[in-house]
DNA sequence: TCTTGACTTCAAGTTGACTTGAAGTCTTAC
DNA sequence: GTAAGACTTCAAGTCAACTTGAAGTCAAGA
């Protein structure tokens, strides 16, 4: 017979979204926010109230992570469809997703640093030109991050 | 005497906001946001139509490049007002201003290579557990980037 | 003459990532 | 018994960086 309901002998320890919010730093309302966008999971105490699992802390931190790197909420979304949903996701599966990553870290490090040099150039020779200056004419821009113009940013080409 | 209208003799040619958009790539509606903003200005032309100055196209990929390294259009304003507002600014004056980009670009790419390293770390170790991977515990916020919480971007802290 | 294109202003809309506020429930402490 | 604290939902607000739309001016070309 599967149990429904939880039993507190069976299941580990649910955290609520006031534990949770201690945990991870993140306010309730970006935990609910989170939620909706199907980030991560609940289910219900009797009171209605939300009970999150213990890997929801790690799920947690793995979408802050992934904020620092640069990733927006809906591609950190994609990437923890990739994680089992029925079971708990083991290191493997954490590992896994995070590798995945790499490539981009690279990447906007990569643009940065091509940035940094550039300029070091331009501060040397003193140009700063728009037309010789290497600096202001970006071939590089599907790898900037940061605020700007949409197009620069990557997501979608301009019309 | 001091001539108050344009005489095309003495001036350089102006350029219409249509002109400027061309060879900046930026839209016209975004040029006058960023007069709005205070970031360029312009002197107007009988007909009320915008005429700026050949320097505003040095002044918009500044704007670019700077948004690229990952600064807000307030901070860029900041950085602008230290240029000569009277004459046109020289090569030293835009190679000083650009030259404190450096330190911030460092720190924004040591964060990345920071984070990449701890990850490489972490694929490694198959840790990714929220006490001991470093990974996740960040003590290096305020030098992040990208969307995400206020308070971990750096720009002001949490109360 | 009329249309097209480039420009003008000003208000409102958009996107992402949330926060804030209002109104209500439930439990625990005094 | 009542007040505080933790939770609920849902709608609306916020911020940055723009874009879009409406309504109008002006000059040049067919």
């Amino acid at each position: 017979m599967k149990s429904r309901a939880l039993s507190p002998n069976v299941v580990a320890k649910r955290l609520t979204i006031g534990e949770v919010a201690r945990r991870t730093g993140v306010a309730t309302s970006a935990l609910r926010f989170y939620e909706d966008k199907g980030l991560i999971t609940s289910e219900r105490a009797d009171t209605g109230h939300r009970r999150y699992r213990r890997d929801t802390i790690r799920r947690v931190s793995f979408i802050l992570t992934a904020q620092r790197i640069g990733l927006t909420l809906d591609q950190i979304a994609r990437a923890l469809e990739q994680l089992p949903s029925r079971r708990t996701p083991s290191r493997r599966d954490w590992t896994t997703v995070a590798a995945n990553w790499r490539p981009l870290l690279d990447e906007r490090i990569n643009a940065l640093t091509q940035l940094r040099d550039r300029l070091d150039g331009c501060i040397g020779c003193g140009c700063l030109s728009l037309d010789t200056c290497a600096l202001h004419n970006p071939d590089d821009t599907a790898a900037t991050n940061g605020p700007g113009p949409r197009y620069l940013l990557g997501d979608s080409t301009p019309a």
